[in-house]
DNA sequence: CTCTCTTTTAAGAGTTACTATCAAAAGGTT
DNA sequence: AACCTTTTGATAGTAACTCTTAAAAGAGAG
């Protein structure tokens, strides 16, 4: 109950929290890696644990779901952080769009490589495909609270709400488009659908 | 191999497919009955089919998941007939509402009372609500074929798809505010939504 | 270094959705 | 009644989880 725990205190930097790191990843990487391999669904999480020497539980830990190994967004927050520093001005979905790029023209190249490989993995697995799309519909909430936010409106109106989630099914359309088109630059696509909104009254 | 079998062909009035079509009935009436009594995910499959007074195994045979037995638009093949009556010169989100509209205003009362159960149903629960945007997505690409056939042009035509996108976009968003507002008219926030997408140019 | 507290991990058993197989039951025809 | 086909049920098995419990390992105090 105390703020002062009497032992072993988290430490930023302990071996606990490194070795915890590493497990993290090592269970990630191989299991990417027998994704890719294999496939997502002959893959067990039995196999994964093993691979990374784990037990099962121990994998369970870490990701509460086999789909939560694939799913998880680094993205976000430095996008949300780049739409609100854009100029108040701006129609959202113009600002969206420069954060949009912004954030992705800053990431690392292999970060990016992977996130591709990801996204084509979620779009082409149901399981996962339902929960891309769970991701998108957070966003498209997200999104409308942002819009609200620049433009001083309740988000919860409707023509915001509407936009919004336009934004998302341009999202959700042009990951179709990406994958039909494997070698699509999936942002230059957002990127003009997301033009083509700017059409809409706000 | 012949076209004129032996024995026991399937007779569209025969004894078999009334009892199979009451036995599909009645499975999904006990299913959803239970679900709202206690809850989708804390409702078994045996429970399902113990109400139904059928084997576990029989269920699986009239519904290859859980899921299935809540997701089923019966709704799609009309819209789509009433889709291209319309007439050739309108926009074709503007014949869009126009057939969404008539296929709604031409349910009947319980049907459309249950749809919209089924509906608050897959949105509260996360593994129904994955399946529902993976309707969504479908629809997606049924609307882009759509607009495609209506205007003379591809269907992965990138404008057509990106205006495709967006309806379904506002689709999902306009479930989640009917979420919010349990009460609100799905099918007019539908519409209202669709309206301000004509602004869009294809 | 050792004792002790805390966190992390492994092991085990159990639940549930779903698959596969195969024999029994019921429908339908001659 | 004889015979084929479809439907059904029983059984066994797999894999993703969940829960509980005990061992192992990290971290501070003496």
């Amino acid at each position: 109950m105390s703020d002062t725990p009497d032992h072993a205190e988290v430490k930023p930097g302990g071996l606990r929290e490194r070795k915890k790191a590493r497990t993290r990843l090592a269970i990630r990487q191989h299991a990417l890696r027998l994704f890719r391999e294999q496939g997502y669904e002959e893959t067990t999480v039995e196999q994964i644990a093993e691979a990374a020497e784990v037990s099962p539980s121990t994998f369970f830990r870490y990701f509460p779901t086999k789909e939560d190994v694939v799913m998880q967004d680094d993205f976000d927050p430095i996008a949300i952080a780049k739409f609100e520093a854009q100029p108040a001005g701006l129609h959202p979905v113009a600002a969206l769009r420069v954060a949009m790029r912004e954030t992705f023209a800053e990431a690392e190249p292999g970060e990016l490589e992977q996130w591709h490989e990801l996204i084509k993995l979620a779009v082409s697995v149901p399981e996962l495909r339902g929960r891309l799309l769970d991701d998108f519909v957070r966003t498209g909430g997200l999104t409308a609270e942002l819009f609200g936010k620049r433009l001083g409106r309740d988000p919860d109106d409707l023509a915001i709400r509407t936009v919004a989630g336009a934004v998302v099914g341009v999202g959700i359309a042009m990951m179709g488009v990406a994958l039909d088109a494997p070698d699509a630059d999936f942002v230059a696509l957002m990127d003009a659908g997301l033009a083509r909104l700017e059409a809409l009254p706000l």
